[in-house]
DNA sequence: ATGCATGAGGA
DNA sequence: CCTCATGCATA
C-alpha cells in the first residue's frame, strides 16, 4: 500500500495545488547543449573511475580516520538550552590550527568536476563575517527582542555563471585589488574534508548536535541551516560551491564556540511557513529498482518517458520527475566516505557506436 | 543519515 | 523543464 493513491492530495488534481501552468515547452536539450555531451559526461565519468565525476573523496583514508566504522555519534547534547547551567567549561587551550599540507592524494584541482575558481558567495560570506563582528558576542546578542536584521541575503549574492576560465595569470584588469584578508579563498576539496572531518569532531566534543549548529548559525548569521544541511556537509554530501560556501559559516561558528564556552544558544522560532507540504511518497523497493535501471540508460528521460514510466509504474508523473531530479542531484555530489572502489561497473550498456544520436529511446 | 519534496533561478 | 541548495519527515 502506501503507493499511489496513499497522498490525500492524489484526490484533487495532482497539478491543480502545484503549478500547472502552461509554460514555456522546451524540445528537449535545455541544459549544456546537447545530450550526447551529457551522456558522455555521466559515460566518462563512470568509466573513469566507477563512480561519476569521479571524485576523490574518500579517498583520504591514510590516516586512520575515526570517521567511518562505527562512529555512532547522534545526541550527545548536554542541555544546549539549559546550557548556562552546567555547562561544558573545558576549552582546549589550542586546538585549531591544520596542517599545511595537501595535495597527497594525487588530487587535482577542480576535482567535483567544476572548478568554482572565485566565487561571490566567499566574498559576500566574508562580508557577513565583518558584519557579524561589529562586536557582539554570542551573549551580547542576545538582546534580539527587535531582530537586528542583517539585511543582507548572502545566499543570493552568487551567480552561478562564474566560470573561470583563465589561468590564474597576472591579469590586470583595471588594477583593483586591494584585499589582504587572511584566507578562505577557495578551498580545495582536501581542504574541505579535513575541515569537515575536524569540524564534526569538535562539534561532538562540544557536545552539540547538528541541530544546534544549524540554528546556531541562524542567530550568528541570519543564515539557518538544518540538522539535514549541517550533516551533509560533515559526510560532504554537498556540492563543491555549496561546501565553499558553507565553509566560512561553520568555520566562524567554531570559533565562536570555542571562545564562548559559557554561551547561551537562543532559540529561535522563525519558523512560519505555513506551506502543506506534501507527504513523503514512499516508493517500494521494486519500483525504486525499475527506477533505478531506467536511470542507468538514460539518466534524463523526456517529459514523455516520465509519463509513461509513471504510468507503467503507477506513480504520479511528478514524483518519478523528482525521483530523476534527486538521483541525477545524488550522482553529482561527491563520493560518500562510504568507501569508493566498486571495482564493478555501473552502466553495462554502452551505446557502443560512435554514431550514437544519444537520445533516449526505448519505451 | 537519507529519501522525497519545494522553490528559486536559468535557458 | 532542468539544476542546485536546502529541509521535512522518516527509516
Amino acid at each position: 500500500m502506501a503507493t499511489a493513491a496513499s497522498s490525500p492530495y492524489t484526490l484533487l488534481n495532482p497539478s491543480s495545488m502545484i503549478h500547472a501552468d502552461s509554460q514555456a515547452m522546451q524540445p528537449a536539450s535545455p541544459y549544456r547543449g546537447h545530450q550526447k555531451l551529457l551522456q558522455s559526461d555521466y559515460l566518462q565519468s563512470v568509466q573513469s573511475n566507477g563512480h561519476p565525476l569521479g571524485h576523490q573523496w574518500a579517498s583520504t583514508l591514510s590516516e586512520g580516520s575515526p570517521w567511518s566504522t562505527s562512529m555512532e555519534q547522534q545526541d550527545v547534547k548536554p542541555g544546549r538550552e539549559d546550557l548556562q547551567l552546567g555547562i561544558i567549561h573545558h576549552r582546549s587551550p589550542h586546538v585549531s590550527h591544520h596542517s599545511p599540507h595537501h595535495n597527497n592524494h594525487g588530487n587535482h584541482p577542480g576535482a567535483w568536476g567544476t572548478p568554482v575558481s572565485h566565487n561571490s558567495s566567499i566574498t559576500s560570506a566574508q562580508q557577513i563575517n565583518i558584519y557579524s563582528q561589529t562586536g557582539f558576542t554570542v551573549n551580547g546578542m542576545l538582546d534580539h527582542g527587535g531582530l537586528t536584521p542583517p539585511a543582507n541575503p548572502p545566499g543570493q549574492g552568487m551567480h552561478p555563471g562564474l566560470r573561470d576560465t583563465l589561468s590564474p595569470e597576472h591579469s590586470d584588469l583595471g588594477g583593483h585589488h586591494c584585499h589582504d584578508h587572511s584566507d578562505e579563498e577557495t578551498p580545495t576539496s582536501d581542504e574541505l574534508e579535513h575541515f569537515a572531518k575536524q569540524f564534526k569532531q569538535r562539534r561532538i566534543k562540544l557536545g552539540f548536535t547538528q541541530a544546534d549548529v544549524g540554528l546556531a548559525l541562524g542567530t550568528l548569521y541570519g543564515n539557518v541551516f538544518s540538522q539535514t544541511t549541517i550533516c551533509r556537509f560533515e559526510a560532504l554530501q554537498l556540492s563543491f560551491k555549496n561546501m565553499c560556501k558553507l565553509k566560512p559559516l561553520l568555520n566562524k561558528w567554531l570559533e565562536e564556540a570555542d571562545s564562548s564556552t559559557g554561551s547561551s544558544s537562543s532559540i529561535d522560532k522563525i519558523a512560519a511557513q505555513g506551506r502543506k507540504r506534501k507527504k513523503r511518497t514512499s516508493i517500494e523497493v521494486s519500483v525504486k529498482g525499475v527506477l533505478e535501471t531506467h536511470f542507468l540508460k538514460c539518466p534524463k528521460p523526456s517529459a514523455q518517458e516520465i509519463t509513461s514510466l509513471a504510468d507503467s509504474l503507477q506513480l504520479e508523473k511528478e514524483v518519478v520527475r523528482v525521483w530523476f531530479c534527486n538521483r541525477r542531484q545524488k550522482e553529482k555530489r561527491m563520493t560518500p566516505p562510504g568507501e569508493l572502489p566498486p571495482p564493478h561497473e555501473g552502466p553495462y550498456s554502452h551505446s557502443g557506436s560512435a554514431g550514437d544520436t544519444s537520445s533516449c529511446h526505448d519505451l
